[in-house]
DNA sequence: CATGAATGAGCATTCATTCAT
DNA sequence: TATGAATGAATGCTCATTCAT
């Protein structure tokens, strides 16, 4: 009835979408994706189940947008074009990877569990683990160029003190010493 | 009078109660436990559905048991009294860890996955927590007790590194550098 | 915003929810509680097994939500305010008592059942029990008022008839000579 | 191998069975037919499972023989061919029926549940009718030959009077004024 | 005769999804 | 666009019954 622009028809439908994708990325992190109900969801997101189907084909189908936000949000944050050396670029790479920790979260948490179980949905499972392998590739030529002697076996190494970091914070939460870690890593690379 | 004799009775429930549990662990490491239904377990352990309630309370108490079982199948890994010296403690250490990673892959998996959403029973999670607690606080020690400057630091880090790789190793399977890792681990404390 | 009318849904909900309350109520007295499935109710009702817990929280809520409609029933009837005399009171708490077991069929066969019966579900016995307990007291009452010299075995005696009254009618249906035993006992109080 | 004779084995498997039926009868009055499993049947008989089927094809089976069981100890008490009178016939089945309330609780409770639900198996319900309706015309008969005038009612009267003791003795038990009750209906045919 | 391990059908309950309004 | 009533398939669990020993 209201004569809303087709604009802002759009925008609100995004507005609508994204804070119902928040509230299902907060309760699938919380309670695990099988253990979460589309009710638990529209309720956190203060809407009704139906309208959940009106921006969302099915329960999968938000575990998959989901997962495409997690992607664009890695992608904006690791932006290493505006590195002007090797160390900077990696530099980059690690304050990227650090942000993403303390920001996404429930992202982080969600991703693991989902990558530690067989395939939930469709192909879920082989989009996260070709995620996971770009990135080690990624940091496998970052410490190469960086001038690392063994630069495959310390991207796993590297990769294993973030994992194990990620998980620390999911864990220990506000009682971690995250920041001794990323000191410690930077330390490492000679990046203080 | 009885057909079969009270031990012979015995014994099949223990075989029968402890393949059941292995299918159940299989079967929750692969497909988490909430996604993994009492009759897959059935199937998976050649059994009835009922069977599996013949010898487990419930889906619950399937968990349950299955987490007393890595607390003695960890116990039993860490047995460090029998070490000579403060370094010999922690090569000790460090040999159960990797054997259970090795080893329990299925267990690890699965306490990873409930360690990192809300309980799903009772107070499991607490007891998870309490677990991988008292696992850091030993660790502590043993990195003091070898004259490590700042332990609780170091225990973090070692820690981080070992939950990395215990990650990684599930991710990627045979194709983790597993003993790489391991070596590098040893070399940092002089153990090798 | 919303389709229906918050009053509307209200409406369809308190159709529906005493829709099933009724068939219930028909499908627990034929068959016993335990005895009925609330796949059955379903049918019976003719909707699906989930509405059936859309409006009650379970099996056991049903019947809860039952004998609350009894209670509510039988106070409605007993109303003994409007009396004249004490006679007039034994002669309302009568017809109230008949016009139950003649309407209330279901209802009183239901409550026997489980009056018989160890507690099916939390503490119903015990509110029947009270429930009967009270009516059998509002009866030494009322006949003491009206000068029966020993009320209390009265009472026993009235009730006796009356509770006998009630199981005839349930066994012997059309065939019990039901206003025949009302008419004596009418003509027992002089209340003709 | 202990060399029984034919004679002694038949004596313990009528004991044994006997001993399983007043189990039962126990379990089912207490719980009502349905909600009483085998398993809790043989449990209180002390007996396993598998023997209760050596005794009894099922669970139905076991309450067609407690109905026998019924018939038999009824009819056993309603040795009405003493009688010297009328009146003394009258007496002999009140008696009967006083000593039946009293000594067999249990299979009256569990009758008058079967007898207010639809059948729980094969024909039941129609001989425990059966059963009823044989008992009312004795009555008719009786009341008729001791010169009441309206002997058709007045079996309906008595009925209900002797249904109601029955309800009222299993819900009041200890406290219900049984021996007054009786007193009523003896004086009430001048049987004293 | 006696046991209890084993089975599978049946039931209460949950939940993703649809649809009339 | 938005709601929530309605559905039915799936799941945890129970229990009568069978059978090898």
């Amino acid at each position: 009835m209201s004569p809303r622009t087709a604009e802002q028809n759009s925008e609100i439908r995004e507005q609508r979408k994204a804070s119902i994708l928040q509230a299902a990325l907060e309760v699938f992190a919380q309670n695990g994706y099988t253990s979460s109900s589309v009710a638990q969801i529209a309720k956190s997101a203060n809407v009704s189940k139906g309208l959940v189907y009106n921006y969302f084909d099915s329960k999968e189908d938000l575990l998959k947008e989901m997962f495409e936000m997690m992607q664009a949000s890695s992608n904006e944050l690791w932006n290493l074009e505006q590195a002007n050396s090797p160390k900077d670029s990696l530099k980059l790479m690690l304050d990227a990877t650090f942000t993403f920790m303390e920001q996404q979260q429930h992202l982080g948490r969600l991703m693991t569990q989902l990558a530690l179980q067989k395939d939930v949905i469709n192909n879920l499972k082989e989009y996260i683990d070709q995620f996971l392998l770009e990135k080690i590739n990624m940091v496998k030529t970052l410490l190469a160029d960086v001038g690392i002697e063994d630069a495959n076996e310390e991207a796993y190494y590297l990769g294993a003190l973030l994992d194990g970091m990620s998980l620390g914070l999911m864990m220990f939460e506000e009682d971690y010493p995250f920041n001794q870690m990323k000191n410690r890593i930077y330390k490492r690379y000679d990046l203080l």
